[in-house]
DNA sequence: AATCATTTGTGATTTACGTCACGGGAACCT
DNA sequence: AGGTTCCCGTGACGTAAATCACAAATGATT
């Protein structure tokens, strides 16, 4: 699927905010053009999904902009968030790469604009750019490590309220603390944060209740802060 | 760490009976060669561990003999298994490619054989392997899958259970199957079940003594008979 | 055989949390 | 303003399953 953005996108990913995480911007100049070559860019609105686990890999997709939800569904509707995608992240590479399907879906939370290489393309691109391949190798070595984390809160815990105050603090990970506290903008609703760390709705609407009464949190319009990181990590270890 | 089994190693290699799945045997032959310097190999007794969570990659195993089970603990001791591995997989290829530590702990529960690779060497064979770095992607890409796998089994079931069956079912995907009735070798105890499937032993016991009145599986020492896959999956949907 | 260690089987008890049900807010559209 | 549709808060209730505590069984080791 040859595009006419290409020079765009090159331009898009030199300038790229994220560029030092982001998987492909700095490889060599040729293999960045190779890769621009074959690339497509596409918006999607919020509620769109870009695949559904169990369809075979079409390709990958970078997000540029937007936040993407990755879950998983039981037949009778039950579902299981893995991830909240950021701007910068390759979506669906696992799959593209072994040829299997998606083992998740993508649903785009907040508007979204996205870059896509369909798989054919992709894994030639890779054959030929023996660097990029190894590129990809560390990005799906950290893709693992965030699922095992994940899984970590979710099969190691006693308790939901040890599961939340997991998933508080791993959350609070990617965002700046200060003198203890770590103020965190807060877009999942209950709904979703139980569906991240296996629990039920009003459970964790319960517990964070709870959690505001014991000062561990504070609630300020849709930002949380984590008064104290001490204590829920107390309440991890048991 | 240059080793004089290098020869043999190849040898090994191609003798190999897991060939096809293996990472790195169906390369070209030099690659395998270059491989095969930077390798060596060791036995290692049941109770061994070949790393432990939370140490710095040295390097990746590929488990020739034996098995080795993957594990996650908490501070308070509790422990979720996520793998059983069987010969010709690669052990610790997340955290080597990417520099991170080890995520999980792998210790051998059946004597075992294994190549060991030191993370620069693997490294560099990697850069200069285009095709390896491809195989290493595909073959984390794989690993994700399981762990997804297994995520869904713990994340997405109601009961124990639903969990267990899950879990059966999963086990027995790997074995031969003859008219609706799968043999399983049931190699692991009680406990193991309960820390793969995110439960007690009491109720992995009790469960199992269930399924066995319900007809759903019957013991005959230490193999597991699945009478009826489609029972169990009636389970596991609800 | 005899002792020990490990694994399995089962009962009794307790409690965390899923589920149901409903009311109040907030946000968004017309 | 009024109607919809989400999301959040809380009460009541029942149950699945963790936990505790032994006893039986299996299997190692001597």
């Amino acid at each position: 699927m040859r595009t006419p953005y290409g020079l765009e996108i090159i331009e898009n990913c030199l300038a790229c905010p994220h560029r030092e995480e982001r998987l492909f911007c700095n490889l060599p100049e040729p293999s960045v053009r190779a890769l621009a070559a074959i690339t497509s860019s596409a918006a999607y609105p919020k509620g769109a999904t870009l695949f559904v686990e169990g369809q075979p890999a079409r390709g990958v997709f970078i997000l540029c902009n937007g936040r993407v939800k990755l879950s998983t569904s039981s037949a009778d509707g039950k579902t299981l968030i893995l991830r909240i995608s950021e701007p910068g992240e390759v979506l669906g590479l696992p799959a593209t790469v072994t040829g299997k399907s998606y083992e998740l879906t993508a649903d785009i939370i907040e508007p979204a604009q996205a870059n896509f290489i369909a798989r054919n393309d992709f894994l030639n691109f890779l054959r030929e750019n023996g660097d990029a391949a190894l590129r990809v190798a560390q990005q799906l070595g950290e893709t693992y490590h965030l699922a095992i984390s994940e899984m970590r809160t979710i099969g190691l815990s006693h308790s939901a309220s040890e599961k939340l105050a997991r998933f508080l603090l791993e959350w609070a990970a990617n965002c700046p603390e200060e003198k203890g506290q770590v103020r965190i903008k807060m877009t999942l609703t209950h709904e979703e944060i139980a569906q991240m760390i296996g629990s039920s709705r009003e459970t964790v609407t319960r517990l964070l209740a709870d959690f505001r009464r014991k000062q561990l949190v504070q609630v300020v319009g849709s930002t949380l802060i984590l008064r104290s990181k001490a204590d829920l990590e107390a309440i991890v270890n048991g």
